[in-house]
Order: C-alpha cells, then structure tokens, then sequence
DNA sequence: CTGAAAGCGCTTACAG
DNA sequence: CTGAAAGCGCTTACAG
C-alpha cells in the first residue's frame, strides 16, 4: 500500500477497479473499446482516486502531446496578441493546446525556447519570421517536428508559412507617402538584425523611394530597439535635423505611437508639420490622436489559418507552398500632404 | 540497427561510444561524475548523433522539468504583459522555462489550461487572481504542484500570493476624484463574474462613495467584457442619460481608453466637460489624448517577486505569507475638477 | 569511475 | 471485451 498522500496511478485504478491497466488506459483513451459495466467501474475508480494521466509517461508511451507550441518575439504592445488569440481558440477546437514563449527578440533565447518547447514533446512548432540559423530547421527535421513560419511571405520561402509580403506591403503604404508630394522621408525602423520583418519592410521603403527618383541614401534611417520610448526618441532626434523631414515612416504601430507622443512634446502638428506612418494596425493604431495611417494585417485570419495548416502537418498532411494573405493600406489621420509641396 | 531518420536514443549513443545508458545518462546530466577521457568520447557521440534527450521520459524518470507554467485571462493589450516579461526574465536566469496559456476570462478554459499545465510537468503555476472553484485548489494540492497567485492580495488569503489590494487601490483613486467635486460619478467596469480584481475594484469605488455621503446605488455602473470597444459603447450609453455623469472610473486601462475615444467621438472634452479614470497604469496611459489618470501597479517587481517566491516554494521551501505590493495614483490629464461643481 | 538492472507510468499489439 | 506483457527512453540506487 503506497501512502495515500501520494499521486494516484493507473495500476492504483486497475486495482481499485479489479481490472488490469490496459483496460483503464483503454476507458481513458477509447472508452468504445470498453462495455459499460466495467467502464462505470473504471470510471468510478477514477473518481474516487482523483487520478489524472501522467503526462511523461503518455506522451512517452504515444508519442503524441497535442500540444502546441508557439514562440513569439515580444508579448507586449499585443502585436501578436490577436493573431495568437486567434491560434489558440482554433487550436482549440481541435483539441490541442498552446503553450506560447517569447524571445525579446533574441535570437539565442529562440533557439533555447525551440529545443525546450521540442523536449517538452510539442507536436509542432509556430515560429515567427524565416530568418533564423539553419541549424534550427535541421534539428526540427531530425526531431520530426514541423514549423510553421508565420508573419512573413516569399514565393521562395524553404518551409511552410502563412503570412504576407512585408516588402510589398511597406513599400505600398510608402507609395502613399510619396505620392502626397513628400520627399524629404524619415524612418524608424526596428533593429533589422535577426529581424526579417524589419529589413523587408525597410527594403520596401528603399524600393517605393528609388521608384521616384528619390536616392535610398537620401532617406534619413534611424534604427532602434522595439518600444514606445525608443520610437518617441528616434522621433525627436529626426525632428531635429537641419532638414527636419515632412514624413516619418516608421517600422511599427508601437514605434509610431512613440513618434506621435514625441512630435506632441514638441509642439509639431500631425499631419500638418509633419505626417507619420506605422505597420501592423494593431488597435492602438485607432486609439492615438491623431489616428494612425497604417498598414493593415489581417492578424485572426492569419492565426486561424496558421492553426488549420499547423495541425495539417502535425496530422502527417502535405506541406503546401507558402500561403499570401493581402494586407491594406488604411489610411487615417495621420497623414498628409507636404507642408512645403 | 534502426534507420537513421529516427531519433537517436541514449541507448543508440551509448552503443557508439561503448560504455553504457547510465554512463551517457551521467555525461548530461553529472559530468563532474564521469572522468574526461569517457566523457569526451560520449559527448561525441552525442554530437555525431544529434542526441537531445527525451523529455517525457526524463521527466517520467527524474520527476523534474524545471518548468513554469503561467495561465492569464489575456494575453491582448498588454496588461500582463509587462509583469510577466519580468517573471519571464527572473525564471529564466534561474534556469526555468517559462510556458504561458491564456483563457480569455473563461474559468472553464482556466481549468483545462490548469491540469494542462500540470499534466505536461510544470513545476509550478502561476495564477491570476485567487477567485476559483476550491477543487481545483485541491487538486492542485493532491498533484503536489505549487501555486502562486498574483495580481490580488488580502491580508487572509489561504494560498501563496503577491499582488495589491485592488479595493483599496481603486478606493483611492476614488477619493481623489470625490475631492475634485464629483458627485455624479459613472462606473465602467469589467465582468465581475469570475473576476475578483474587476469585482473588488468596483466596492473600492463603492466604499469610497459611501464614506462620502454618496449612496452606492446612485453609482450608474456598466458591466462589460473587457475591451476598447466596449468600453467606448459603454461611455456612448453613459453619457446619454439624462443626467450625465462628470466623472467615469474604468475598470482598467483599456476600458477608459475606450471611453476616451467615445468621448471624442460624441465631442465631449475631457476633463473639461467630463473626467475619465483608468487602472493599471499599462503603457496606453500616457499614450492616449489626454494623458490618462490612473491607478500604478509595479508590474515589473511583481514579475521579478512572483519567481523568486515561487522557485522557492516548487524547490521545497516554506509558505510565506501573502505579499502586498505599494501602488500609487498616477493623476494625470484626464481628471479634473467636476464641470459643475 | 562504471555497469547491470529496476523502475518511472503509461499504451498497444497480440492472444484469448 | 479483456488481460499479460513488452516497450517507450530515461535516471538512479546498488554493486563492484
């Protein structure tokens, strides 16, 4: 007799039922395969000992966690707050679990995260962006656990991802810019290291500029780190140049907000001294004052797709080629004309 | 021999570098243990391999994952965020996984999220709020797997907890906006049910009312789930009574956020023809326009405090006493003196 | 310092 | 429909 402080196990149910493991583990697991008689009897066992699976020793025996995992740069400012809701309620449905970590953005932290969620017996992986070492995708490989990439689109992506055209989408959104008659252009972008997003969407700047004859190197580029207080920083650096520019475009919804709390602080006018721009049309986007001109991602369409083809691989399914989902240009407030077009 | 696409096992690494499972075991897991001459060659096996040890059945064996799972209502808006960004850090400089899931206010899914957190391993949890249905206390009691709750605090709490005490913090600020000369004070709350800080904050307000001669039920208070939308709808509602109320206290940031754009949006000037009070101090506060008087909360400490104490108890160490955490008032643009006061 | 072997708590062909 | 038993991949006393 084990010490009744101690947890339950499924031979402490065979024996309180008088059956052997194999038919408890069978009440759990298909309980058709069991008649009712004894199933009532297992189940009552159940109850009355409290006993839950241990979870170490199914996944062991089956091979299998439903579990989800997804690893995400930051879980502030809700970037992917609502595609990962999204995830999650279909996951769901499905039967699965998410367990979400992040990385502030680091990619060693990542890889940690990666090989902790696969020891951990994740069935797949949502991971954000493509690129990464690739030593990663080849120890996903030799652990049989597929990837989904996220937030991010190519033609000639090598894994499966959903997500959308950065480059594109940025450079769309700058096209508007420009055709307002600015040309004197500030940005903000991320720090592009380790951040395919943020260099595309630079990039994306660079093209829509060339295309107009305006040189990339005439377009004033500041760099920094995530954050409202970094973009209202950058913001107020940029505002102070000798030719201060009309519109600053910035890498972000949240570098955005930093940016029009700075232009506040120094008396600027938005749009009328100067217009700003953000990406991603997170819902901050329609609470700052003015409302923000931004790129518009469709975030729960996203997550439930990335959900739908996740499961999809984890099943033994296909993998696809890279899915596109169309993003916007939502124009608000916050842009305008040049002041001196 | 098995094929080579399967993962290799201790046992296929322990063939390589001739010695046996323990002694490979011992490598991973003691290598002080083991002298370097083995030991260099089974770590080349080990690498030769790809080895990376299988979790379920580490865990099954040692009893340990040296993880923490963390389950929030909500993983939107940042209002977690923050904290556990700084729980997240303090976890994993101790050498602990962080895994979050997050239940959208649902106490059913909370359950789920509990015992699927618990069946993977998690050493520990952490909770929000100390509102839930006692059996899952007990059974977390039975599995033996510490729980911390944060985010809440009474000096009588039955479980490990730090947090503030989210009636007084509301109270105050009350009092504060009582002492601006409102009377007519209009309540935006988040769903009470299954919500103990939304619940507590909401008497906060009532017992600030009551003890200056204003009787609770003259408090016009809207129930509603979380968001910016709906606490925008409510605020639209509230200020088309009849007598409309010169002060709003929301139940947190986000809901005032909301009320603030209603409020623009019906071309009402706060805090000139109405005051607007949130709770929680998230980055919103100082974003939005005006500027938003509020109720500060040391997420980051919290994070921090919350690891160490819970590191301490799932390592063995004794049950403190509830924490209490200090918060302050954050007065800022969005309260001012009652319109006709 | 190292190995043989039991044991962790399940699942699942295979018989019956 | 049910059971005996092997096996999942590790860790850890216990010997030596």
């Amino acid at each position: 007799m084990r010490p009744s402080r101690s947890i339950p196990t499924l031979d402490d149910v065979a024996k309180k039922a008088g059956v052997s493991t194999a038919t408890v583990s069978r009440c759990l697991n298909s309980p058709e395969r069991v008649v009712q008689t004894t199933r009532k009897r297992v189940m009552k066992a159940v109850d009355a000992l409290g006993y839950t699976p241990n979870f170490g020793a199914r996944v062991m025996a089956a091979k299998r966690t439903f579990t989800i995992g997804a690893i995400i740069p930051t879980m502030e400012n809700s970037i992917f707050a609502r595609g990962l809701q999204a995830f999650q309620e279909a996951l769901h449905t499905r039967g699965y679990t998410l367990l979400v970590s992040s990385t502030a953005y680091r990619p060693e932290v990542e890889e940690e995260q990666i090989r902790a969620l696969v020891a951990r017996g994740a069935d797949g992986l949502l991971l954000i962006g493509h690129e990464r070492d690739p030593a990663l995708y080849r120890y996903l490989e030799r652990q049989a656990v597929p990837a989904l990439i996220a937030w991010a689109y190519a033609p000639d992506m090598q894994h499966p991802a959903i997500g959308f055209d950065n480059r594109a989408a940025m450079r769309l959104l700058a096209e508007e810019v420009i055709a307002r008659g600015h040309r004197r252009i500030g940005v903000i972008s991320a720090t592009v290291k380790g951040n395919d997003r943020a260099s595309e969407r630079l990039e994306g700047i660079k093209d829509a500029a060339s295309a107009h004859g305006i040189p990339p190197e005439h377009l004033c580029v500041i760099e920094t780190p995530y954050g409202i207080e970094t973009g209202a920083d950058a913001m107020t650096q940029l505002m102070q140049e000798l030719q201060p520019p009309t519109a600053v475009m910035c890498g972000n919804d949240v570098l955005a907000a930093g940016a029009l709390r700075a232009a506040r602080a120094m008396g600027l006018a938005v749009p009328e001294d100067v217009s700003v721009t953000g990406f991603d049309d997170i819902e901050l986007a329609r609470i700052v004052t003015p409302t923000l001109t931004t790129v518009h991602v469709p975030h729960r369409e996203m997550g439930t797709k990335a959900a739908i083809a996740l499961i999809g691989l984890v099943e033994g399914g296909p993998v696809g080629p890279p899915v596109e989902l169309q993003i916007s240009v939502e124009l608000r407030e916050s842009l305008g004309p040049a002041k001196s077009a």
